[in-house]
DNA sequence: CGTACAATTGAGAATCCTCAAGAGCAGTGG
DNA sequence: CCACTGCTCTTGAGGATTCTCAATTGTACG
């Protein structure tokens, strides 16, 4: 089987306009799949990589998806954010060359490995790679920020909102359904990341139910009135629409 | 007055460890200061750039300290970070070449600023650069996750405890008392910060003093007991234990 | 078919917010 | 020197949201 031969992957991958090469010309695409290595697919509850390893490469979601999260002292955790295809994870470990997050498989998956010594040397033969790196972390920080302001001034069905419009959008990005997707990440999961209980995300779901904004079953999440869910994030303004959310054009 | 003059900016400026240039050599930090501009001195409540306007420069702040802030469309404030000397301004940019925050000064102060397009030529000609502006974005998203952990999932007076540690932490790098300083922001800010109100803000710092752990006088903070702040922000790991959060009747 | 885990639902409790009043401080002008 | 004004900060009471705890149902998988 030579599918997963690495100089053949980008030009090929069905991801690659969502994903690093993005921006990039033909030939320096070819350039940049020299240098990916495909890793063993995961398994659910897999680890990636632990917190505090050492980094020697970034990772690129291939397929699946996947939760990041810190573990203090205490051991207690905070999700920092889920990984959809296309989405790039280990930024956080290029202050000190260690990751400082850990990061699981939410289901079966595959990701492709990027050396960051390999990336390094590219970015200065390749202008157009540096500026696309650079891009690609300020948006990083970017959407730290929204999280932040998610959790510092929204309350829980805000909080709910907003991260069903999230997916939403990923999901649609990739060609999924925007509409009708699956949650792949358990209750306790989103509960985490969004500062919140397992019990009550259960009933901001329910509620958002009652209201016929979406219909849940379980792990499967359908958006009924996609006007109504922008409302509840941004009441005056949601006639406007917003942007935000979405992956850039 | 010639003290201001780019090209002897960087080797001369006491801040040049805890800065951009870190780890570069001699030479190499001339290459930089060479495109190093000196803005004009601001005044507090002066706006150094707004959310939305175009990003063609980065500002390390010199003196004086700022304050970063998202608005959404509905008015709404969040402030996601305060900056001190030696502190990088403006990287959330780098994804649409947009600030995607506006920062004012909190107090009179001053910045350098460093064409984007500059750094981007300089980073090919030295890869320590390049690696140094990775570094410092990887450490800006590593910040970015821990103020995610403090809004999901702390206290009230854990947030104030972690907010004074890491103003002591930072203003001790720069050679200021680690145990003394004066706060540049007012109530709301830190508030508005820590996802909190001001009132609570208020409160969370009376509390703190009536356990003798600081003494608050306004805007001037002194701490009395570095150990205890820091059991208040990791208990279990701490000595004490939790008894430590119960005010006496 | 039973077990383990995930999710739902409800009641009571704790934290933090809202609202309101007042105190402290800086700057201004008489 | 004193009031005056405006702002920041403090403090307290009551209330809303979310958490905790507990019981129950639903689902996946051996």
């Amino acid at each position: 089987m030579k599918l997963s031969s690495p100089q053949a992957l980008c030009p090929n991958c069905r991801l690659s306009d969502l994903c690093f090469p993005y921006g990039l010309q033909e030939n320096e695409v070819r350039l940049l799949a020299n240098i990916v290595k495909n890793r063993q697919p995961l398994s659910a509850h897999d680890f990636l990589y632990y917190q505090g390893d050492e980094c020697q490469s970034l990772y690129v979601v291939k397929s699946g998806s996947f939760r990041s999260f810190i573990t203090d002292l205490d051991g207690n955790e905070q999700t920092v954010g889920f990984y959809l295809p296309g989405e790039l994870l280990g930024l956080d470990a290029l202050n000190h060359e260690r990751f400082s997050c850990s990061t699981i498989a939410l289901e079966s998956g595959s990701v492709c490995e990027l050396a960051l010594s390999h990336i390094n040397k590219l970015c200065s033969k390749i202008p157009n790679l540096q500026i696309q790196v650079l891009r690609i972390l300020g948006k990083e920080i970017a959407s730290g920020h929204e999280l932040v302001v998610l959790l510092g001034h929204h309350s829980a069905k805000e909080r709910m909102a907003i991260f069903l419009l999230s997916l939403s959008c990923r999901y649609g990005a990739l060609g999924f359904s925007s509409m009708e997707f699956n949650l792949s990440m358990p209750r306790h999961d989103i509960a985490n990341f969004l500062g919140l209980t397992a019990e009550t995300v259960s009933c901001q779901l329910a509620d958002l139910g009652k209201l016929g904004v979406i219909t849940v079953k379980r792990r499967g999440v359908q958006i009924n009135d996609l006007d109504m869910l922008k409302a509840i994030v941004e009441p005056c303004s949601a006639k406007w629409g917003k942007q935000v959310f979405c992956l850039p054009e």
